[in-house]
DNA sequence: TCTGGGGTCCTGCGGCGG
DNA sequence: TCTGCCGCCGCAGGACCC
């Protein structure tokens, strides 16, 4: 396990910017890519609306009490498919498919290991995209994909930030332990009611007290995420592992019929993005959220993987109705997931039946 | 003022088969 | 034949990320 040079390339303000490309004259105002129903939260902000308090994640009528003069745009998320695309199939032409690991839309991680002057290079990438997109990204290089990410974000937008993990220990000796990226609002106000809230108190935490209070494996991740260590390689190819369509509705629905149509539509959205992929699922899911924020799952595995719209309508609504709740819904959803081809369902097929020959002889 | 939609991964538990 | 152990699978919930 040699030394690393992993770089984060993430892009600015993605869903935002890819709006701005179609409509140049909103730059230097404040955009907001949200839905504008009632339960709508902001996907994306431009960073004139950041500039007001304005963040992904915040419903969207508080964006806009902060923010009154800004402009709502809907997703499109057709568009920023196409853009995602056009971004990640030049950072893989120019660098090496093998050597590029996209995770989400807008991020990736490229392992600069075999590649003379990485900074440089990503340099060069960097205006590559602007010049054949328009869009602009910003870059972390680090020893592994932790700091490169965090570095990433520094000097956001159009960034270009190099750590070393000694340097990343250093300099945010004193930040919040939520800089880390899977250190979320839980575990951070655990962290704070152990007296721990800087990155320096993890570390001198001690591997053992926080194997004590958060078990063995995830004791471990924090106290070397703490360290700034992290030993996850680039993955170039990563199969999709479910796939969900789901649905907030403006007013809570207490009707059981009404949520099964939902439910047969989002069954057949998701079977057509299954087939167009060639793919087949065992397992069928359903989520509901009730007016109270709380929420159920349910899931079976059938016996032959499917993508047909009526197998997976009809056993979530089986599911659904077993659940059979009193409360009136907000969400609802539908999710595929134990993924396999269609001639490997086939050859599972048979394995299957002949196990059950030799059963019954 | 409430809290989207798309995901991933982990944990704990219970059933089951060898 | 019974029992215990172990590993795997499926399920539910939770935390987290963009």
């Amino acid at each position: 396990v040699g030394r690393r040079v992993i770089a984060h390339v993430d892009c600015d303000a993605f869903y935002a910017s890819v709006e701005l490309l179609r409509r140049p004259e909103l730059r230097g105002q404040c955009v907001i890519v949200s839905g504008s129903g009632p339960r709508a939260v902001v996907t994306t902000a431009s960073y004139e609306a950041r500039k007001y308090g304005v963040h992904s994640a915040m419903p969207t009528a508080r964006a806009l009490r902060l923010c009154p003069q800004a402009v709502l745009i809907p997703p499109d998320g057709a568009a920023y498919r196409e853009a995602s695309q056009a971004v990640w199939g030049l950072i893989r032409a120019e660098l090496g498919e093998e050597l590029v690991e996209q995770v989400g839309i807008d991020e990736g991680y490229v392992d600069l290991t075999e590649i003379e002057m990485p900074k440089a290079a990503m340099r060069k990438l960097a205006a590559d995209v602007k010049a054949a997109t328009g869009l602009t990204v910003s870059v972390g290089i680090g020893p592994n994909k932790l700091v490169a990410k965090i570095a990433s974000d520094l000097e956001k937008p159009e960034g270009l930030v190099a750590l070393s993990r000694e340097q990343a220990c250093e300099r945010f000796a004193a930040s919040s332990p939520r800089l880390i990226p899977g250190i979320g609002p839980k575990t951070a106000e655990r962290l704070e009611s152990m007296g721990i809230s800087t990155l320096a108190a993890l570390r001198e935490a001690g591997e053992g007290v926080l194997s004590e209070r958060f078990g063995a494996n995830h004791g471990r991740d924090l106290y070397r995420r703490a360290h700034f260590e992290h030993d996850g390689h680039v993955q170039p190819v990563r199969a999709a592992v479910s796939q969900s369509s789901e649905t907030t509705f403006d007013v809570d629905v207490a009707d059981h019929a009404v949520l099964e149509e939902v439910i047969a539509r989002q069954a057949n959205g998701l079977c057509d993005g299954l087939r167009r992929k060639g793919t087949l699922g065992r397992t069928i899911g359903i989520k509901v959220r009730l007016a109270d924020f709380t929420t159920v799952t349910r899931a079976r595995t059938i016996e032959t993987a499917t993508n047909h719209p009526a197998v997976v309508a009809g056993v979530a609504c089986d599911l659904f109705r077993a659940y059979d709740p009193s409360d009136p819904v907000r969400l609802i959803g539908v999710r595929v997931a134990a993924f396999t081809g269609e001639e490997e369902e086939a050859e599972r097929r048979r394995a299957s039946a002949s196990r059950q020959l030799r059963l019954a002889v």
